[in-house]
Parts: structure tokens; C-alpha cells; sequence
DNA sequence: CTTGACTCTGTACCATGATACGGACTCTAT
DNA sequence: ATAGAGTCCGTATCATGGTACAGAGTCAAG
């Protein structure tokens, strides 16, 4: 086994990603897992760390592993069109959240603000204050 | 028992929310369960109504239970300086996603928009315009 | 005063996204 | 050739956020 081999224990160390992760995520038919060789252990290659990579960034911005799945499928069809109508229902997605988040973040700093000039250490109404979130 | 009183199943229309997750919530220390009568059903507050809409909302945006749970203790806790404090943190997570999302967002679109400009039929590639997320 | 709708309580079950573990196998270094 | 580390595979377990359901009690309208 050289030791530029891509076993899964590497992977795992170079994606930062545990192992039993990376099985789970081939089960779930998120990445492809490599065949096994007559002889000896799966070799993974770059094309799996780059997809790992991805699945990390995607999962921290809130997508699904379900909706990662698609977007990873996106590269495979080459059906652009759908592909792209596929990437645009993700973006309308991705703009609601965006305003979700602008609306919370608003209202948290008016939180902070009205606490910063209530002296009188009562009334604290954060729920008074984030109910008007619409 | 009167029309008026809001009984649970009342309540789970009124702010469109399951019976059931409703009931969860009181288990999971989200909301006050109101005291058993001697006789009869339990009668709910329109403080609950208001906290039950808030944690649909805040749910909505992505907080946590947990999360939630905190917000709305926030309210209770008359510590200004804490409740600030718990605040700005939720506000810095928040800044956060929104940077996460934000990169996503200008992601997608290139790939759209690269979509676009590809009469090829093929070479639809997600992943590469994808990978470049930092 | 009965019937049907609603409540109460506990327990069971579900999906999602992992993580843990046991036992057999394989590889590498000595 | 053998120990120790790593892999393989199946199964079990966990947290989160619910949903379902059974059986007993309660309420309200006819």
C-alpha cells in the first residue's frame, strides 16, 4: 500500500470528517463509494475529497444532506436546464432565509440597544421586543 | 366552560401548531404548562399564544430548541447585562449565517448565470463553480 | 343523561444526521 | 511471521424535533 493511497482513515484525517461519517454518507448515497479491490482496502480519490469538502460548507450554510444530494446530482445530469431551474428554487431559498436572518438580526440589535438604555435593570422584554418579528 | 377559555385544542389553531408539539414543548421546558383546575381542562394564557408564535418564528430562522429555550428565559431573567450578553452572541451567530449564506447566494448564482452563458449542453459543472465557496 | 368531541397521560414511533462498537480481515513495520 | 494499526461490515445507540395512539377522564349539546 503506497502511502499516497487515499484510504479512508486519510480521508477522513485530510476532510476532517470521521470515518463513520464518511460511511454514513456513502450509505446515504451522498458520494460514491469506491469499489473494493481484489486485494486489500477502498482507495478514494480527489474528486471524493473535493465532494466532502462541499457537503461540510453546504451542511454549516443549512442545507439538508437531502438537498446536498441534490446539488451534487446537479453536476452529474447535464440536463442544464434542470439543473439550473434545480440551483435557482435553491437560491429562492437561499434569498427567504436571507431575509429571515435580516429581520432576526434587527431585532436583536434593537434588543441590545434597549438594553443598553434601560438603567432601571427590570423589564428586560426581549419577548416584547422579538414578537413584533413578522 | 366558556367559549373564551382557551383550551389546548383551541390554542393549536389558534397559533397553528400540533396538540401534540405543543405538548412537547411543555415537556421540553419551552412553555409554562398551566396548572390542572380541580375540575376540568387546563385554560392557556395569551402570554403562551405570544410565546408559541415567537418560537414558530424563531424556528423558522433556524434557532434551535434549545436555542429558543434560552431566548425566551432572557424575557424571565431580569438581569439586563446577561440577557444583552446572551444577545450579542445570538447576534454574532447570526452575522454568521448570514455571511455563510451570502457566499452561497453569489455561489448559486454563478452557477446560474454560467448555466446560462453554456450553450454546450453539457459541462454543467456544480461542483466546480461549488468548491469554491471559502 | 347520553353521546360525541375534546383533554390528559404515558408510551411508542418516526426522520434526520450522525456516532459507537464488535469481530473479522488486511496491511505495514519490525 | 507476527504485533499493532487500520479497514470492513453490520448492527446499535444517540440527540433533535416532532407525531401517533391507546385508554381513561371531562365537557357540552340535544
Amino acid at each position: 500500500m503506497k502511502n499516497s493511497n487515499l484510504t479512508i482513515g486519510r480521508l477522513a484525517k485530510l476532510v476532517q470528517i470521521n470515518i463513520e461519517t464518511i460511511r454514513f454518507y456513502e450509505k446515504s448515497g451522498l458520494i460514491q463509494q469506491p469499489p473494493k479491490p481484489e486485494q486489500g482496502y477502498r482507495i478514494y480519490s480527489q474528486e471524493i475529497v473535493t465532494q466532502l469538502l462541499f457537503i461540510k460548507k453546504a451542511k454549516l450554510i443549512g442545507f439538508t444532506l437531502n438537498e446536498i444530494k441534490e446539488l451534487l446530482t446537479l453536476d452529474e445530469t447535464c440536463n442544464c436546464n434542470e439543473a439550473k431551474q434545480m440551483a435557482q428554487q435553491k437560491l429562492a431559498l437561499v434569498n427567504e432565509r436571507l431575509n429571515d436572518l435580516q429581520r432576526i438580526k434587527h431585532t436583536l440589535q434593537n434588543f441590545v440597544e434597549s438594553c443598553e438604555r434601560n438603567t432601571s435593570m427590570d423589564n428586560c422584554a426581549i419577548i416584547q421586543s422579538l414578537k413584533n418579528i413578522s
